[in-house]
RNA sequence: CGAGAUGUAGCGCAGUUGGUAGCGCGCCACGUUCGGGACGUGGAGGCCGCUGGUUCGAGUCCAGUCAUCUCGACCA
């Protein structure tokens, strides 16, 4: 009841003239101040993202979110061609014994696998119903892919015979399942949807170079379609992806101060062609492993976007990745009116069309304006157009922008040439805004009480001097939950002190507490 | 798997010492409205998580069980 009452207010605040009564209220979203973890839930639930699934920690993804997802995809794909890379699909299911072949990387998949020991159900005589058929045991149990490094180097040994067969440079969209203890809709559910690449080099460096290139091309797709500033740089051992030799990581943070690993790039070295034995003969004829790197984005982005930009009102989307980017909704009383404003709105629709940007005209009458406002809010279309008789008289129209929540009256004339520049600005504003407050939110500490408390305190990133032993990590973590997110590529070599153990240190490092 | 909490209408919840199953939102119909989630009137919607026990009688008490959420351990 007093949660009720603070939103009551806040929104009263707002809108001073209104006359709703406190049960709408409760189709409003929680502030993100008081409760980070339930405003994040209603948000998915309520912008019509996604939703919990029948299955433990899987979701339904809606088609507005998957909308989303798709935009992200094709400019991910773009990205990936641009670089050489070429799709391609590998099975589902892993031989068991393909999957413990790599130690570390069973190590970090093993404890969750689902796996496949039947193929067949049959009738429950006694008591109806279906269940696993004995008879239909699997010689050898199957795991569903939680990452497909293992089958994909299974197949790569019959692909490459010489350095002529290299370098391979594949990429794969699909689903993988991880059995998580614990799951978050779009960060961290049982499966989601990912692209995966994984290539073949011959010599070392160029694979490491590989691996460099890819996590900047998520650096720049984070910067320049999702609008989000990220830290780019190297992977502690501890934090390493599970049979990496090196991995190099985006990190990204959210609005309640916790950082996010948004993407990962890793250098695998020799070690998956080791095991699954993949040679080749070099050009002097001398037999060699291959090097291999492999790389990932995943649903996850779509937790990033929407912790990265929203408010209270809803979703704040980048125009980039808006599928609806500017929305028209006409205020009428009467079918007349309705349809003159239609006529009017018919030529600006198709001239927005021109020029490639989405355009949603919504003229349902099974909702009022209002109500439709608050829902393309909720949604976070970047531009709402309103029509009304009173804009047919003026020759006006209503601009209103999700990233300000302001609106401007403006001549109808000529608007379509306008909206281009408007959403561009939209896009570098909510780029500039993250980017201010993350910039706010990253501290240098020197010393370990001082970050203890603004940990605590304050969240956010934390540039520290680090003695660069695992043990002085753990520590950390343990004592304060924060882990070292990575090791910056960027930022100057600095000399200074370890803060906990006091050692030398030649080099800040990034510590957060993370999703 | 450890610790805590919760399961009642699509959603959010109330349900007193055990006595006919409730409220709000949402949904449907009609009317008035329509420039910031309108209002009125009427209506539909329930295996009270599941199983068993106590009782004349259980949403309520007891036992078990399953599921979900939060916090740990694990993680894109």
């Amino acid at each position: 009841m007093f949660k009720l009452f603070i939103d009551f207010t806040a929104f009263f605040i707002t809108f001073a003239s209104c006359k709703y009564n406190w049960d709408i209220m409760g189709k409003f979203l929680t502030s993100r101040k008081e409760d980070y973890s339930q405003w994040y839930n209603e948000l998915v639930v309520k912008a019509g993202l996604a939703e919990g699934s029948p299955v433990r920690g899987c979701m339904v993804i809606k088609p507005y979110g998957y909308a989303i997802w798709e935009k992200i995809r094709q400019e991910l794909d773009k990205m990936f061609k641009d670089t050489g890379h070429v799709n391609a699909y590998f099975p589902l299911l892993i031989p068991k014994s393909f999957f413990s072949k790599e130690a570390d990387h069973v190590e970090g998949f093993a404890k969750e696998c689902a796996v496949v020991t039947h193929y067949r159900l049959k009738k429950n005589e006694e008591e109806g119903g279906l269940i696993v058929d004995p008879e239909a045991k699997l010689e050898e149990e199957y795991i569903i892919r939680p990452t497909s490094e293992t089958i994909i180097w299974n197949t790569y040994k019959n692909w490459i015979q010489s350095y002529r067969d290299l370098p391979i440079l594949c990429n794969q969209w699909a689903n993988v399942m991880r059995w998580e203890m614990r799951t978050r809709i779009f960060l961290r559910t049982s499966e989601f949807l990912w692209q995966e690449g994984h290539t073949a080099h011959a010599t070392r460096e160029e694979a490491l170079a590989e691996a460099d290139k890819m996590v900047r091309v998520y650096r720049d797709f984070a910067k320049d379609w999702m609008a989000l500033p990220v830290i780019m740089g190297k992977k502690s051992e501890s934090e390493r992806f599970a049979g990496a030799v090196e991995t190099f990581t985006i990190e990204a943070l959210m609005q309640d101060g916790k950082a996010l690993q948004a993407g990962t790039s890793h250098f695998l070295g020799q070690n998956f062609a080791k095991v699954f034995d993949v040679m080749f003969t070099t050009k002097e004829g001398n037999r060699d492993y291959v090097w291999a790197t492999s790389w990932g984005v995943s649903t996850r982005l779509m937790g990033a976007l929407i912790m990265a930009h929203s408010d209270d009102n809803g979703l704040v989307l980048p125009p980039k990745l808006a599928p609806i980017q500017v929305v028209i909704v006409p205020i009428y009383k009467s079918k007349e009116a309705l349809e003159k404003i239609s006529v009017k709105a018919a030529p600006l629709i198709k001239a927005l069309k021109d020029r490639n940007i989405s355009v949603t005209y919504d003229d349902r009458d099974t909702q009022k304006p209002g109500w439709k406002f608050a829902e393309y809010e909720l949604k976070g279309v970047p531009v709402r157009l309103a029509i009304g008789e009173r804009d047919l008289e003026n020759a006006t129209v209503e601009v209103a922008r999700r990233d300000t929540m302001t609106k401007e009256t403006l001549p109808f004339e000529g608007i379509e040439s306008r909206i281009p520049a408007l959403l561009d600005e939209i896009q570098q504003n909510i780029y500039d805004k993250a980017l201010r407050y993350r910039d706010s939110m990253m501290t240098k500490v020197d010393s370990y009480e001082e970050f203890k408390e603004l940990v605590e305190t304050k969240g956010g990133f934390f540039l520290c001097h680090w003695d660069g032993t695992s043990e002085t990590e753990e520590k950390i973590k343990t004592e304060t939950k924060a882990t070292i997110r990575c090791i910056p590529f960027e930022g100057e070599e600095e000399k200074g002190v370890c803060m906990v153990t006091g050692k030398p240190s030649g080099k800040r490092v990034l510590i957060a507490k993370a999703y």
